[in-house]
Formats: C-alpha cells, structure tokens, sequence
DNA sequence: TAAATTAGCGCACACTTGTAAGCTGAAAGT
DNA sequence: ACTTTCAGCTTACAAGTGTGCGCTAATTTA
C-alpha cells in the first residue's frame, strides 16, 4: 500500500519542481527534463517512471493551474453572496489569485500563445469555462439575452485577463492603480452591452 | 561602398531566416543561433559579425514586427478617411494585417509575455503607443476628457490584440466570425465610455 | 600600390540535452 | 516463503548547443 503514495509523492515532487523552476525569467519550454529532476531530487531517467516527456507535464501543470482557476471563482462567488460590489469583488479576488499564484497564471498566460497545439486548447478550454460561468452569471442577474450576455462576459473575461497579464509583474500599487482601471473599464462593457440589448428591443 | 551593402544584406538574410523559422509550432526562443546561420546561408560563428546574440537579433524583430504594427495604423486611417464605419474598417485592417503578417503578430504575442524583461519592456512600448493613438483619435471624435478616452482606448486595444491571438490560427470563415463578436464588444465600449461620462456631467 | 580593415569560415572545445539498456532492492501478491 | 512488480539508479551515447581562436580573401583607406 506504501508503495503507491510513495509515487505519487514523487509525481508531486516533480510537479512542485517544475513549477518552481518557473518564474518571469523561465518559462517551462525552456526547462530541461534533466533541470526538474534534478530540482525533484531524482535521476533523469526516472522522470519516465511519472510521465511520457516535458509536455505531458505540461499538461498535466495546466489543468492544475486551471482547477487554481476554478477554486478562485468559487471563492469569488462566496464573497459577492456575503455582499459588496460583484465587479470589485470579482477584480479583487482575481487580482490576489495572479499575486499569490504567479507561476500558474504565467503558464497559463505563455501556454495560450505558445508553440504546442495541445497546450493552446488546454488552456482555451480553461478560459471558456471561464467565460461560460460569467455567461451564466450574467444572464441570471441582468435578464439580457444568452448572445448578448455571452459577447459581455467574453469582453470582460478577456480584459480581465489582459489586466492579469500586466498586473503579473508590478508593484502592489501600480497592480492597485491597474485593477481600479480595469473596474471601470468592465463598466463600460455592462453599460455598453445593457444599452445595445434596450435599443435592439426598442427597434 | 559595396562592403556596407553587402553587410546589410546578409543581416536582412539573417533576420529573414529568423522570422522563417518561426510558426505556430516553433517560437524564437526555442530557435538556435546555429539553425539561423544554417537558414541563413553562413557559419555559426559569422552571426557574432551582426548581433551580440539571439536575444540582440530578437529585440530587432519586435522593433520590426512594431514597425509593421503603426504602418497598418496608418493604413487604417486611410481607408477610414475615404468613408466607412471606424470600428468595422479598423477590425478588418487589423483582421488583414494579422493574416498577413502572422509570423511578426506571432512574436509580439508571445514575447508581452515572454521571460525576457527586454523584449516585454519593447512589446510594450508598441501596444502603448497603439493606445496612445487611439486615444488621440478618440479624444477628437467623441469630445471625451482624455483621462476616460484613455480608458476606453485601453480597453479596445487590448480587446483586439486579444480577438487576434485568437484569430491567428482560425480558418478564414471562423476569423470572420469572431471579427463581428469583437465589432459588437467594441461598440459595447464606446457606448459604456460615452455613458459613463454623461452621467458624470449629469452629477 | 601598400596597408589596414573586416565579413565570413573552419576547427575545436566544453557542455547540456533526451533517452535507451539493464540492474537493484524493496514492496505487494500469491 | 516465493515470486512478481516496479520506482529509482547508474552508465552510456549520439546529437546538438554557444562561442573562442585564428585564417583568408576581398574591399576600403591612405
């Protein structure tokens, strides 16, 4: 019965390598397999005792930085239940989950423009989930149609993301300065989106 | 004099070989000084004649890639002067230039958030300087204070770079479809920036 | 015309890389 | 108690890397 939580604290100690090794100056295409099993504490060759190569790592680090992703939305939604500003909210809690989760956003982030197929759709597909459960969101509170919430929720996601981006590596007050940009910014695309829905209906 | 020419030349084979060498499957960093010089068409050690080093020839490129950038701006501008709508004329462009040039757009995606502080420091500079044109442009035509039409410009400009990572590997048919979603976004952003101030004024 | 400059080359070196082959010892299964 | 399984190891190799050094041949300068 040891036998099996013995590699799986290995396959979690290669995990933790790779994301260490990670920073703004390492992206995990130029970590060497040799590098993480180096930093994991084991032989090269044993890293394929855990995975098929680097990119199925890769893989795997994507979807935990996606399920990362996922909690923060729930945390997200527990907060706006206990009342506040849902957008501020929002941009507050993403805002600390890109400062305290750098190198999950960041792979998250590379990945999406990167070089491997496999790892763009990885993370497209985090991204929709993203974007499905603010269509979601948005529709329930604001009665606009599924289209339109959709194309809101699509904008806001993508600016979010954008900020997140430029948030990645700045001071504690320029990341300040950026989210209370972004805040209003998001405004414009609810007003905006509101108004095309009450002109399209006036018509 | 032909000593001058001939150097140019070979540094234009160089940077040419460079960008040929990138895909969606190959990024720069993941390109060696030796298959440059291979594509090139000369030694390894000959490249040293031209740039201190991959990074050096890189910041090169995103300069090129920029330049290429504000020439589509202009483009822009003229086919708006000779009539059409703004938003739809400028999507297109955009649109157009990223088909076309998908190699530069490729390079400046990848390196905003690339390890390098240099060369996110250079894609930077390009994508403000959009920003700042645009704002121009806004400020002009909609008589917004400069501080809402700067927002508003951000917000656009970081929605098509945004629609354009994703437009650069989608067939014709889809990239037209996501050019009319972003044209819809866009006008929820105008419409919310020019709201936002009048309920200002309102106050 | 003689001297100086220099783009480009070949060779060489010290590394790093991914991964194949085969061994070992301990845990798990019988 | 015996056998099977298998995580992790060592060793090894071929391929690729960046770059220092010194040469050559042609252009530019004086």
């Amino acid at each position: 019965m040891n036998r099996k939580e013995q590699k799986l604290r290995t396959r979690q100690a290669i995990m933790d390598a790779a994301f260490s090794l990670m920073s703004d100056q390492r992206s995990l295409a130029s970590i060497s397999l040799r590098e993480v099993a180096r930093e994991a504490g084991i032989a090269p060759t044993s890293f394929y005792r855990h995975f098929k190569d680097m990119d199925d790592l890769g893989l795997v680090l994507v979807d935990e930085a996606g399920l990362a992703l996922r909690q923060l939305m729930r945390q997200a939604r527990v907060r706006i239940a206990h009342g506040g500003d849902v957008i501020r909210v929002s941009v507050d809690t993403f805002m600390e989950f890109v400062a305290a989760n750098a190198n999950a956003f960041r792979l998250l982030l590379r990945e999406r423009s990167g070089t491997s197929t496999a790892f763009r759709e990885a993370v497209s597909r985090e991204i929709k989930h993203f974007i499905e459960e603010l269509t979601d969101y948005v529709t329930r509170h604001t009665g606009l149609p599924p289209d339109i919430a959709y194309l809101q929720a699509e904008a806001m996601v993508k600016l979010v993301f954008s900020a997140g981006a430029e948030a990645i590596d700045l001071s504690a007050k320029k990341r300040k300065e950026l989210a209370e940009r972004l805040i209003v910014q998001l405004r414009f695309i609810g007003f905006g989106a509101a108004a095309h829905h009450s002109s399209r209906v006036a018509d």
